[in-house]
RNA sequence: GGUGCCUUAGCUCAGUUGGUAGAGCAAUGGACUGAAAAUCCAUGUGUCCCUGGUUCGAUUCCUGGAGGCACCA
């Protein structure tokens, strides 16, 4: 039996990873996993730059709009559905491809997360609650408590990462470190990872565009149908929160729409930091011709 | 054409009683195990417009020039 392979399209915000994601898929006859944490939902296409009608309809598409912004998702759900949706796709074909930006879901896909207990939501809302009220020292020494040997290495100044770690310890009964590195869930396909780059200029420039054409493209409306739900976690998106502060006078449009772009860069460079540890990564530019990136592929896939 | 003011980091500007300079924003580097488009950490990048002069030493003072702004013609 041939071996499986998950290929995924990885870079910067607005490089053009849908598009060679599609090429791809058309090229090696196979289907898309999107791996991108603001797609999923049905409620925001606009801003999260979802793929066009004619793209979904060029290659099947999955994980795009599946899932409401009321839903509570995390990267855990994903990491579960994906697995499972990837040994029915292994059964009919050798390769399937996977697009994405978002780092942290591409490698729970690839590589795995540790596995942790479900933990009672209101764990984590009395920890934010105790945040707001007596700040981050109470969490910083809970955790020196708790998970004294966690507590050395995190960051400490951090309070999500104090409080997701605080949520296992004490829904768990156990210290949040004791889960980590465990033996994690063989994959039965091999990974190759394609990284599209740029310089940092011409990234720049097409994010300030993309923005620019979003904005053309109805984002005001957009997100103005989804003020009601800005504190929703789906919402905490660049494109959405800058606007909000438009909505609520807070901001001029036309600093709301710079900050998007700004807030777009920043993103784009956290995301290169993150997709730039893995060292295995094939990088190809840009406008680099998809035959080449195909004979890249295949001289991978078949040495 | 005349007079006055200005020219310092990518931008807006501060400053040096003469010892080659610093804020904000922008930017750059990094971390990341169920909030990840989230969250957090670190970092000053410079022909001080050009040219002569005075001086041990000029971004700073003086001469001349260039560019900008304002007012007067």
């Amino acid at each position: 039996m041939a071996d499986k392979w998950l290929i995924s399209i990885i870079g910067p915000t607005a490089i053009g990873k849908t598009s060679l994601a599609i090429k791809l898929a058309q090229h090696f006859g196979t289907e898309i996993i999107s791996a991108d944490s603001r797609q999923f939902f049905k409620e925001m296409s606009i801003g999260t730059a979802v793929p066009s009608k004619e793209e979904l309809a060029a290659a099947k598409h999955h994980f795009i709009q599946n899932i409401s912004i009321f839903d509570p998702y995390s990267v855990g759900d994903f990491e579960r559905e994906a697995i499972s949706l990837l040994q029915k796709l292994f059964s009919i074909n050798d390769i399937v491809i996977m697009v994405g930006g978002s780092g942290l879901y591409i490698d729970a896909v690839t590589k795995g997360l540790d596995k942790f207990p479900e933990i009672d939501p209101a764990i984590r809302t009395r920890l934010n609650e105790l945040l707001k009220v007596v700040g981050i020292s109470a969490l910083q020494k809970q955790l020196s408590d708790l998970d004294p040997e966690y507590y050395q290495k995190v960051d400490i100044d951090n309070p999500h990462r104090l409080i997701r770690a605080l949520e296992i310890c004490i829904g768990a009964g156990k210290p949040f470190s004791s889960f980590l590195d465990q033996e994690k869930d063989p994959r039965e396909f091999k990974t190759l990872s394609l990284g599209i780059d740029a310089d940092r200029k011409i990234i720049y420039d097409r994010i300030n565009q993309r923005v620019d054409l979003m904005v053309k493209a109805g984002l005001l409306e957009e997100v103005k149908s989804l003020e009601p739900y800005k504190s929703l976690n789906a919402l905490q998106t660049v494109g959405y929160r800058e606007l909000f502060k438009y909505f609520e006078g807070d901001w001029t449009l036309d600093f709301a729409i710079s900050e998007i772009k700004k807030n777009s860069r920043r993103f784009a460079k956290r995301q290169l930091t993150w997709f730039k540890k893995n060292e295995e990564t094939i990088w190809v530019n840009y406008q680099e011709d998809i035959k080449d990136i195909v004979e890249k592929i295949n001289q991978k896939i078949t040495s």
